[in-house]
RNA sequence: GGCCCCUUGGUCAAGCGGUCAAGACAUCGCCCUUUCACGGCGGUAACACGAGUUCGAUUCUCGUAGGGGUCACCA
């Protein structure tokens, strides 16, 4: 059997969608996994939707995410070119061959002749009008300048099947597809076209692409039986939806890699989690590297319904990535989260981050988690209830006054020495610990949860802004 | 609406004729830590429905319902 080779190919119109990554990921798993090689061809033929920068985010985001291409149009290959604008000479080709052979025709049609085929539900069928023109008529007016496109021509009769490697046997009658235009009048390959020419003529073994092609795929057969090639081996992916019945879609702006690094998430963790989605290794891995999904790829892992993006999955997974980081790592990757919040330049970012490690699963959540340490400001007094502490506001009232007169004993204000001091003083208090500890953190952070314990935090903001806050609180306390 | 496809807990998902129907996230509870978190342990929770086939259906077939996809000179 011939090498595998698969193809991811994106059109350059915004971001890398999170959908557009996952089945990059599989093309490339799939490849990998059979010693193929994985080919990244950009798909630019339609000159209205292109965005400047967009091809170079598909490399950056592919590069980023991991997946090495073998061929691509940043990196050359044998079958090049890889972007198709630059390949328009050879659809040209290929088009008048089709013709040739009777798989499609010219058509001078206008819009207008066009519109008035659309029927009371909305559809429109194209009715083969020029399939009868002549050759010499369709001679004389492309000659003559009129302007053109290549339509399909499909049969009016009879099945297409085919074998999909994930659903099986589709079966669509001819009936149910239309003439779809090839080559449009501006000499650019639709879709339709292109990717039957380029497949072919890069030598792609696997097609892996999402479910809206299923029923159209019989089109595409119809081309490679025309021209006498092999067809591809097809293998479809469910959509990845955002809930029940919405699809996960750029239009909510918020499935792109981006967005999702941006956020705080780690390239690795996003790779990770939309791999699970639509695919289980047989072993259930959850956290998986990139090498490891390769080793435990494989096609019957994969699912037919769609799956919906859970972030808060997607949360967990990166929180699990953020704990395998080493204090010095974390420090690194979160430091321009930790300088984005208004401690900066009030307190030591590296002993913050140190106490924030294992409490973030996303980075983006660090300025939000560590702001009110520059400033206390008003909070629900409702805090101090705590019920395994026995504490409440009353509890704090009474206690605050001996836990600020005991901190400012304190010479050596730092944590272990803080914790042992006010640990000794409990039964003089007579209360547990912990509640000297509970109300302790709430009166200088204000928060439910916070990033390190009371004597952690309080060692952090100094013995003076400490005992400031307590202050601060036993007059809001009143 | 026509056609194609899909249907296991709130979510991701194991399962591929006989299981007390895995696991993970979330949720709830307990424990640990005489401080927050981390961590550990446990609970709640599912085969859409109806007919078949079969000794036996989550698993096979058909239908119903629900959902998705598609019907462009977009990919």
């Amino acid at each position: 059997m011939s090498k595998v080779r698969t193809r991811f190919a994106p059109s350059p119109t915004g971001f890398m969608h999170l959908g557009g990554l996952r089945t990059a990921l599989y093309a490339y798993l799939y490849a990998k996994a059979n010693g193929g090689d994985f080919i990244l061809r950009v798909e630019d033929t339609d000159q209205q939707r292109y965005v400047e920068g967009a091809v170079e985010l598909i490399y950056s985001s592919l590069l980023e995410s991991g997946l090495k291409y073998d061929e691509g149009p940043d990196i050359g290959g044998n079958y090049g070119p890889y972007i198709q604008s630059e390949r328009k000479h050879i659809y040209g080709e290929y088009a008048k061959k089709l013709v040739e052979l009777g798989g499609a025709y010219y058509c001078f049609c206008s819009k207008e002749r066009l519109e008035s085929l659309t029927d009371e539900n909305g559809n429109r069928k194209y009715d083969k009008h020029c399939l009868k023109l002549s050759k010499e008529e369709v001679e004389r007016r492309i000659a003559s300048g009129e302007p053109y496109v290549i339509r399909q021509n499909i049969p009016t009769e009879g099945t297409s099947s085919y074998e999909d490697l994930i659903y099986g046997r589709i079966d669509v009658d001819y009936k149910e597809l239309e003439d779809n235009v090839l080559i449009k009048s501006d000499g650019m390959p639709t879709y339709n076209f292109a990717n039957v020419i380029d497949d072919h003529l890069m030598g792609i073994t696997h097609v892996i692409r999402g479910t809206e092609y299923l029923s159209s795929t019989p089109k595409y057969n119809l081309m490679y039986d025309a021209f006498g090639w092999e067809r591809p081996v097809y293998i479809h992916l469910p959509t990845i939806m955002k809930d029940a019945t919405r699809k996960l879609s750029k239009r909510y702006g918020d499935a792109n890699f981006d967005d999702f690094v941006s956020k705080g998430y780690l390239k690795e963790a996003i790779i990770n989690y939309v791999a699970l989605l639509g695919w289980a290794p047989k072993d259930n891995s959850e956290k998986m590297t990139l090498t490891e999904m390769v080793e435990k790829f494989s096609l019957d892992g994969i699912s037919k319904s769609p799956s919906i993006f859970d972030e808060v999955k997607l949360r967990w997974l990166n929180g699990e990535y953020v704990k395998a980081l080493t204090d010095e790592e974390f420090y690194d990757i979160a430091r321009p989260f930790l300088e984005k919040s208004k401690v900066n330049g009030v307190f030591d970012l590296k002993k913050i981050a140190k106490l924030l490690h294992s409490r973030v699963d996303v980075l983006g959540e660090i300025p939000e988690k560590i702001d009110w340490l520059a400033e206390l400001t008003p909070y629900d007094l409702a805090l101090f209830d705590n019920k395994k502490n026995k504490t409440s506001a009353d509890v704090a009232r009474d206690l605050l006054p001996k836990i600020k007169e005991t901190i400012l004993a304190i010479d050596e204000f730092e944590n272990d020495k803080i914790f042992a001091t006010l640990s000794e003083k409990a039964g003089e208090f007579g209360v547990k610990s912990g509640a000297i500890f509970w109300v302790l953190r709430i009166a200088i952070t204000g928060q439910s949860v916070t990033p390190g314990g009371a004597t952690e935090l309080a060692a952090l903001i100094g013995k003076d802004e400490t005992v400031k806050r307590i202050d601060y609180s036993l007059s809001l306390l009143g």
